[in-house]
RNA sequence: GUGCCUGUAGCUCAGCUGGAUAGAGCGUCAGCCUCCGGAGCUGAAGGCCGGGCGUUCGAAUCGCCCCAGGCACACCA
């Protein structure tokens, strides 16, 4: 529902309930914000409201009623917007609009082009979106892609509604992992110089991809590293590889189309201190204790089951200390609300965060951080394989997208994949099924969509050589619309705008890529139905036109905000 | 053992703050182009919404208890 029509509709029912509360036809009871649902058939209106089921509780009355007598308070003269009032199923109240509604709306969207079902409802407040964040010892496979389509569409929704939000990657280019990535590379280094009964150490990485990255390590200096002694080595292969790798991600990620606005070193992070302080902090709170010859943080403090090391018993800070400090120093920016998207690995993790924020004193709902769950990928001869960055089995985004190339347009490759990541809940675990994705490349949901759009383009097009010129249509020309499909499409085009907010605000991109769907095979079964350029009827012709920009505008709109593109011509 | 996620049609999944006959794609079957793009459309078949109890006028949705699958539970990140 856009927006003036529903402020409208809510004006006029809350006078109604007014009405009635004081003619004694309803009992007193505090309104909540008026809700409405979309209706799901004609028969039941434009809109609906559920607000008599709601009030049913505290009335203790009978929906049913309640709606009778609201209903019986509206008066239609009033307002032209509303043609008619019922009440219907359980106690629903449902609303007919007048056709000038129609024209409400597609002038709506025209007016607004690009920025239809924008708003500002984030006032402005800054929020930072961190996500993938993969550790730098290996390429970006596909768990991390899902969730780098995912943090990339939900900071294009948010900044849709009005938040000024940007994306960010922490990179942990410090600590155990990438000592154990550089004694990795070092293992392969010198197996390919010939030297036997080597191992890859515990907690090290096993991918070939150290073997390529080794082997262009000896390709280019030979044997050099040898007469360094393994710690030199390990440190000068870990610097290396992370520098290397890193390069891997960032390109693997631009050619996905995700473009991040900062790049948060962790080894920077140590290097400024900022972990010591924290350190300071909590030990002045009265956080840590010491036991072990570590010392560790009270979590249970917050509810935990037990307690965390925070310094080795050699010393060194596990990752919660820099983790703390990093989240510290995003609130140090000035960002209103931190939004972390991690991998299903770091389930564990999410609470401890939650208490080393709070334990900072930086607000209950200032962070909010969400799991984008796993991904398994069906492969091309059915064989599930799951993502796991330990085990060294990964598939990699970059082989996906290769892959989706290779069966269908190159261009429309980083499009099925984007699509395919942002068709499901965050919370479902997802299997790609690449069988299918391939050999069934036609008939992806993504294809659907996107055709719709060039449909759109290609009647537009189809005007031009017909010399038909599309005019500004009044009020009564919008009453030329009155076949159900369109009446369809007019009523699913108005719910845009919540759908953008609802995605935004929950966090669920999955949401907009069904409502584009929905949109899409309206339109087709429009199409179908009925005949856009019609030589015979000038005025019908014009405001059909205007329906199907609308359609266009949205289609664009949305598939803009998902990271996918809106082609003119397939 | 503890925590998180999941369980809806043969398969993969939607189902918004509880609401009207539980939806879609794929697959199966049957149809639609003298006409703006058939990558399309129409129809049929297919469901004790994992199970149970509870809250409610009303539960796929909320609460509790089970069952099943996945993941996480380091002085790793």
């Amino acid at each position: 529902m856009i927006r003036e029509v529903r402020n409208r509709i809510k004006e006029i029912l809350q006078n109604a309930i007014d009405t009635a509360v004081q003619s004694g036809d309803l009992p007193h009871v505090n309104t909540p914000d008026i809700p409405f649902s979309p209706t799901k058939a004609p028969e039941h209106g434009d809109i609906a409201s559920p607000i008599a089921l709601s009030l049913a509780k505290t009335a203790k009355t009978s929906p049913r009623k309640i709606a009778e007598s609201i209903t019986r308070h509206i008066h239609l003269e009033e307002s032209s917007l509303i043609r008619k009032v019922e009440v219907a199923g359980p106690g629903f109240i449902n609303i007919y609009l007048s056709k000038i509604w129609v024209y409400n709306v597609l002038k709506t969207i025209k007016e607004a082009g690009a920025n239809f079902g924008h708003s500002n409802h984030g006032a402005g407040l800054r929020v930072q979106v961190e996500f993938v964040s993969a550790n730098p010892t290996g390429p970006i496979n596909i768990v991390s892609g899902r969730a780098a389509a995912v943090g990339d569409a939900l900071v294009n929704l948010l900044h849709a509604v009005g938040y000024e939000a940007v994306r960010e990657y922490y990179v942990n280019d410090a600590g155990g992992q990438v000592d154990n990535l550089g004694a990795s590379i070092d293992v392969r280094y010198r197996e390919l110089l010939g030297q036997g009964g080597l191992k890859i150490p515990d907690g090290g990485y096993h991918g070939t991809y150290l073997i390529d990255l080794a082997q262009s390590i000896v390709d280019e200096d030979g044997d050099k590293f040898l007469r360094f002694d393994d710690t030199d080595r390990g440190t000068i292969f870990r610097d290396l590889g992370i520098e290397r790798l890193l390069g891997t991600q960032k390109a693997t990620l631009e050619r996905f189309g995700v473009h991040f606005d900062t790049w948060s070193s962790e080894k920077a992070l140590r290097v400024s201190g900022k972990p010591d302080e924290i350190i300071e902090v909590f030990r002045q709170r009265g956080y840590l204790y010491e036991a072990d010859g570590a010392t560790w943080f009270r979590m249970t403090d917050f509810g935990d089951t037990k307690d965390c090391v925070v310094i080795k018993s050699d010393g060194e800070y596990t990752y919660f200390v820099p983790d703390a400090a990093y989240h510290r120093d995003k609130f140090e920016r000035g960002f209103d609300k931190a939004i972390d998207l991690l991998g299903p690995d770091h389930q564990g993790h999410v609470e401890h965060l939650k208490h080393l924020v709070e334990a900072l004193g930086l607000g209950d709902d200032w962070l909010e951080v969400w799991i984008i769950q796993q991904v398994n990928l069906i492969d091309s001869e059915g064989n599930r394989i799951e993502m796991s960055k330990r085990s060294g089995q990964f598939y990699t985004l970059d082989a996906l997208i290769d892959e989706l190339a290779e069966a269908v347009d190159d261009r429309f490759a980083v499009d099925v994949a984007r699509y395919f990541f942002l068709m499901r809940s965050n919370t479902s675990h997802l299997d790609f099924d690449l069988q299918l994705a391939v050999t069934q490349a036609n008939e992806n949901p993504v294809f659907y969509v996107q055709y719709a759009h060039a449909r759109c383009c290609s009647i537009f097009r189809e005007m031009e050589s017909q010399g038909i010129v599309q005019t500004e249509i009044g009020e009564a020309q919008s009453e030329l619309i009155s076949d159900p499909e369109s009446l369809q499409l007019i009523r699913h085009l108005a719910e845009y705008p919540e759908v953008v907010l609802n995605s935004a605000e929950k966090r669920e991109p999955h949401r907009l890529t069904h409502y584009l769907y929905e949109l899409a095979g309206l339109f087709h079964g429009f199409y179908n139905e009925h005949r856009v350029l019609d030589p015979s009827n000038a005025n019908l012709t014009q405001v059909r036109l205007m329906l199907v920009g609308g359609v266009q505008t949205v289609l664009r709109n949305g598939l803009s905000l998902l990271g996918i593109s809106a082609p003119e011509s397939m």
